[in-house]
DNA sequence: TTTTCGACCATTCAAGTAAAATAGTCGAAT
DNA sequence: ATTCGACTATTTTACTTGAATGGTCGAAAA
């Protein structure tokens, strides 16, 4: 049992990094497979296909990115922090991500498409973990008690459509550390403007 | 003289009409040509290429929105209306602009690195007009007198985000009422939470 | 002189095809 | 329970070719 854990880790790691360096369609199972040493059909002793493989590595990727915001979250700091660190923490997450997908616009787009239940459950997780932290803050007085419903998901909308635009607009297909900048710099901004727009 | 700018006008609505429809490249210029009675070689007289033509139409459209823009601007209403105002207006242009090119993301996206300096005029004159509005929200006390230099580039970022989302995640490449309703209620939401994020 | 266009050329695009690469299967071996 | 060599089926890629289309030019018309 715990060899059988042992392997689909293995598996996982070497096929994480695989895909981080080419991207999806550039990788081949024999790759990952002869990486840990091992044949192509052993593979699909563990992974029914190469699809099933890539999700269960996006998979533990945002698993690992949710536990840490839940942390984050449970730390007795305020509701405005906590948005704040939230933004820094997924842009990291964010850069992460792209380069497991070799992200060019065309290639993450179709991932996004071909995976379309996996980024919606994460999706969803987000906006329950904003959404606590927003309660939150309209608990404690910090947030404005008026607030709309959608407040939360326009919150993430917004950073996501900013995401968007640099993914957009980036040239040869590599999200350049100008490109990361410039994004972290918006971000800050946003989210301080956004908060006191919804101060109480 | 009278006549030229006549016919140039014909085959600019000729040209938009076919674009809005069918999008750049299912255009063909004979098609243009033949609509208005003219052989194809005739357009070469007044437009050197297809992409001249095009840009032509993306241009005339641009200036008629940053004319309706100024003029909205040049009323006697609070920086604040006027930003809203602003929001709506940009929304309609978006939707008219998303037709001209048939908007499936693929092309839009082409679209806009064929006619990139096309897009940045406008997007410059856009930040033009967004920042007078800030700065005369600043001056006149409605906005806050410490706002960043680039509050108002995050703002158009934040809304080119948004339709940035939409664009993305439509099916079939056809932009929906009700695509556009949801985009039309988080932009409206947004602009009420950025202004009280930069008010005084 | 200005405007139009038929005939033409050069380039791009689409459809098809064959060969190579690769995902996935299976039964035997360990 | 796990591994893998040998096999099949499917997809991708590289290439070819004919049609479609952008763009040119010189002669004709206005």
């Amino acid at each position: 049992m715990t060899d059988n854990n042992l392997k689909e880790y293995e598996i996982l790691n070497a096929a994480r990094e695989r895909f981080a360096h080419y991207g999806f369609s550039k990788v081949t199972m024999e790759e990952i497979a002869s990486d840990i040493g091992m044949g192509k059909a052993s593979l699909y002793y563990y992974f029914p296909t190469k699809e099933e493989l890539f999700k269960a590595v996006i998979y533990k990727e945002q698993n690992l990115f949710v536990e840490e915001i839940e942390k984050l979250f449970s730390r007795k700091i305020s509701a405005e922090n906590k948005l704040k660190n939230y933004v820094k923490k997924r842009l990291e997450y964010f850069h992460q991500l792209v380069n497991l997908s070799t992200l060019n616009v065309n290639t993450f787009a179709d991932i996004k498409m071909m995976f379309k239940e996996l980024f919606r459950d994460f999706e969803l997780k987000e906006l329950n973990l904003i959404q606590k932290i927003i309660r939150e803050g309209k608990a404690n007085g910090e947030f404005s008690s008026k607030l709309k419903q959608d407040t939360a998901k326009i919150f993430l909308h917004l950073l996501q459509g900013l995401r968007l635009r640099i993914i957009k607009f980036i040239k040869d297909n590599r999200m350049e550390k100008e490109n990361y900048d410039e994004l972290r710099e918006e971000m800050l901004l946003f989210v301080e403007i956004f908060i006191k727009g919804i101060k109480a």
